[in-house]
DNA sequence: TTATTTTGTGTACTATGAACACAAATGTAG
DNA sequence: CTACATTTGTGTTCATAGTACACAAAATAA
């Protein structure tokens, strides 16, 4: 009944970056051998025998783009047979976050090979990739709303500024910058800092920070996020 | 640097009925092969060279319960290394549910194989069947408050309490029962029939039904279940 | 005929969400 | 150095939605 299986596991990672200011950006890679050489793909590679699938997701990371990763899940797993015109390759796909403080690419042997690319002005990716994005970019938006994710795209200390175009941007539309902040304040777990930050001209900013401690020791008791109104 | 891969793909299913009055079960069958002889698993299997992976779901579980599923979604992929002892195998697991119509299960060859259990009285399963169990038991629970599965387990035509009841069940916690009723109705995509079903004692119930319909069209507007209040 | 079981319904109170504008602290341009 | 532009920071009112709560109606069972 069950025929030999030659079906290869591959895992493939959207990785979003933000910088200040509406830059949401994902994380490519020129392909360097063939199918689809030279052309922009997803981060990713075939896993090895012996190793557990997230440890393939980090050391594919690794290796391509040197950008170290703040916030690793699973996304979806990609099965369709003609999806590599090759061989059967079956992509276990993850979602990932970076703080601006690891947004850099190494700058070592194949720097020039990965880079950043907006949201918005993507190229043709190789393979079902651009279906794979897609996944992720509304399980961003989707999650950004029922879970503080948002805070792993952000410096530890940040100024509220920061937050509110953080939501801004990746949900596409405008908040009230009062009941945004009444609201996440009102959850317990985001506290100010006695820092303060001065960028450019307007009023200094006070740094807040996320709390993690809080938040699980919320989530125990069954806590619900949703700021699903904003 | 990419080892020649011996990584096989199974698929495997976890299924959900529901019987009236609070029996919420899963679907399992017991082993004929080694590894794990003879142990109650989850249904599923590997994949075949030029199959798509919903396709293997759908054909293992005909093969092995001849139940017809009613919902079926992806849920998670499970690829530890050890989690098979002899080979490596990686499972894409899946998250279904069955009507009560379709609740039975095949009479004829390997049908003594396949039985439903309570999900409160599961046996030890075979490989790491009870946690991607455990898994599929977050994902029914956290997901019926937010969109409306719990239909796909019931009748096409119920009668309220049904669906009361499946909340209480599966949450494991009362609820209002005027409150419940004043929101399910205030979506706009249950309706009443004019049927009336007569179960035992007790004044008679109007039946009333889904509307897939509406629901959709609710969808397209950005809309969002929310009944976890209840 | 009486008790038991299950369905069906409305109102008052509370909490949360939504809408809204202006002063404070700094940099920048003239 | 003064006026303007930019960004942060903060409270109140109103509308909507959630919560708590009890009893009558229609049937069967004893």
């Amino acid at each position: 009944m069950t025929l030999q299986q030659e079906i290869k596991v591959a895992v493939d990672a959207v990785v979003f970056g933000y910088e200040s200011k509406g830059n949401l950006s994902v994380l490519l890679i020129k392909r360097g051998v063939e199918p689809y050489k030279n052309t922009w793909a997803l981060p990713g590679g075939l896993v090895l025998e012996n190793e557990a699938l997230e440890t393939a997701v980090k050391r594919e990371l690794k290796e391509e783009t040197g950008v170290t990763i703040d916030y690793l899940e699973q996304l979806y797993t990609f099965g369709k047979p003609k999806r590599d015109p090759r061989n059967r390759v079956i992509s276990v796909s993850y979602f990932g976050l970076v703080r601006p403080n690891h947004f850099k690419i190494k700058a070592d042997t194949d720097a020039d090979e990965a880079q950043w690319f907006p949201v918005n002005d993507l190229p043709k990716l190789a393979f079902d990739h651009n279906t794979i994005f897609q996944t992720a970019e509304k399980r961003l938006k989707s999650k950004l709303l029922y879970q503080p994710i948002g805070f792993d795209l952000l410096s530890k200390e940040f100024p509220f500024s920061d937050l509110e175009h953080l939501y801004t941007t990746i949900l596409g539309q405008d908040i009230d910058r009062r009941n945004f902040r009444k609201k996440i304040m009102s959850f317990g777990f985001v506290e100010a800092t006695d820092k303060i930050q001065q960028v450019g001209s307007g009023r200094p900013a006070k740094l807040f920070k996320f709390n993690k401690q809080k938040y699980d020791a919320l989530l125990d008791d069954g806590f619900y996020f949703d700021i699903k109104f904003v």
